[in-house]
RNA sequence: GGGGAGAUUCCAGAGCGGCCAAAUGGGCCAGACUGUAAAUCUGGUGGUAUCACCUUCGGCGGUUCGAAUCCGCCUCUCCCCA
């Protein structure tokens, strides 16, 4: 693949595409580098899998030489970005803003080289503006070119509310590629509007507009897209074994996507493994994810406990232990009342709705009657609560 | 400034004096089946040592034997006119 299709690969705008390959040409004869620009919104602690399909395109674009520049978008976040969202965003405060930040930053690490990654917050240059400068700023924009995009119109179709301020967010986005002079700026589809912005900006201020990538927002486990919110999402720091399982959780329809978007696996090997068994394939993408994030070796521990658990139906090895006989009292507990105490059930009645529903064991026997009164252990006990919660109780 | 509409259980969205812990859909949980924590089907989904009580329908008061439902004020939102 060249260095055009790369930067293009799995992109669904790209504005210009002959722009794109005349300035890739240009910069590799002239042996510099394109600043490529990627905005994080740290208005939520995490980055999910959605977010790393355009970390590793950016990360791709590094291998290849061009500078990465990273905007983390701490008085953006003040705004809260309109895209996507059919809802006011909250405003987040200056604390919770810089603890996001942190921890973005640290999980943009599991994708790209930061000690070759340039970071900026876009408070560096936004908190020296006087509000003379913010009406300037504002003024470049109309309102009817704001009400083009189409949340905006749907949000006024439905009657939701759109604060001022909301109108400043893709200005806010644009500057930051004026004050970086960016030559690429990459973001999902919903940003495409921001980006666009970007362009005017630039040119208004004498710069060669940037230019704009988007890529696909992929679908999360259960097929909508995903989203912190919808609970559909596989955060980057998630544990090997919670990965795995994850993504074996997934949609089968949303699988082709997640290979293209996700793993570096070519279309022809993409297409034998979705010729193949559903099942296969759908372990090869939960490794080779999983190995990305934490290695082969992770990997192959996390698709061994899977089957040992799912396919198996067998307890995994490493079951917490707790000490039952200590807070038992002569005559015993219901089962129902010890499963809420332990925290397996958030309360008694979800533990007398899961044993009636036939879904607790006690060393693999069903137990169906939530007044099953617990006595004292002589051995230990395996408790499953569900399919997912084990414990050993002593 | 004037007029109208609305705020419901995780989300969307019914209910409009008792039959409402509140329809329906989504999500989630469990079971069956299986290829997996897919798909499909079935059931469940406020709390309580649970079959009777307790706390929920934006907030605070009021009317009533009885209110998510009626009245008053308050907070927030949307639309239209200016």
């Amino acid at each position: 693949m060249n260095e055009f299709d790369l930067f293009r690969r799995n992109a669904v705008d790209v504005i210009e595409a002959r722009e794109l390959e005349k300035r890739l040409a240009s910069a590799a004869a002239q042996g510099k580098k394109l600043r490529i620009k990627f905005g994080m919104d740290p208005s939520s602690p995490d980055l999910h899998l959605g977010h790393s399909v355009q970390l590793l395109r950016l990360r791709a674009m590094q291998e290849l030489g061009h500078q990465i520049v990273l905007i983390v978008g701490d008085a953006t976040a003040m705004v809260g970005d309109p895209s996507g969202r059919n809802k006011l965003r909250p405003q987040l405060s200056r604390i919770d803003v810089e603890r996001n930040l942190v921890t973005y930053t640290d999980q943009a690490a599991r994708v790209l080289d930061m000690s070759k990654t340039e970071v900026h917050r876009n408070s560096e240059w936004f908190d020296a503006m006087r509000f003379e400068d913010v009406l300037r700023l504002a003024a470049k924009a109309t309102v009817a070119r704001m009400l083009e995009r189409d949340t905006f119109e749907k949000r006024m179709e439905a009657r939701e509310p759109i604060g001022v301020h909301e109108f400043l967010y893709p200005l806010m986005q644009g500057w930051d590629s004026v004050m970086i002079k960016c030559d690429v700026e990459i973001g999902g589809t919903d940003q495409l509007f921001n980006l666009l912005v970007g362009r005017e900006l630039q040119e208004r201020e004498g710069q060669i507009p940037q230019i704009c990538l988007t890529f696909p927002l992929i679908n999360g486990l259960d097929g909508r897209k995903m989203s912190k919110s919808y609970g559909n999402a596989i955060q980057l720091t998630e544990s090997p074994n919670e990965m795995f399982g994850k993504v074996m959780s997934l949609s089968d329809a949303v699988m082709p996507m997640w290979f293209d978007t996700l793993t570096a696996l070519d279309t022809a090997e993409r297409d034998a493994l979705l010729a193949g068994h559903p099942r296969e394939a759908k372990a090869r993408l939960a490794a080779e994810i999983t190995s990305f994030y934490h290695g082969p070796a992770a990997a192959s521990a996390a698709r061994e406990a899977f089957d040992r658990q799912f396919r198996d139906k067998e307890a995994p090895e490493d079951v917490p232990e707790v000490d039952v006989s200590s807070r038992l009292p002569a005559e015993g507990l219901p089962l129902m009342v010890l499963l809420r105490d332990l925290e397996l059930a958030s309360s008694s009645s979800e533990a007398r709705r899961t044993i009636e529903q036939g879904g607790v064991k006690l060393d693999g026997e069903i137990v169906r009657d939530p007044k099953y009164i617990v006595t004292a252990l002589a051995e230990s006990l395996l408790v499953q609560f569900g399919k997912r919660k084990f414990q050993r109780w002593r």
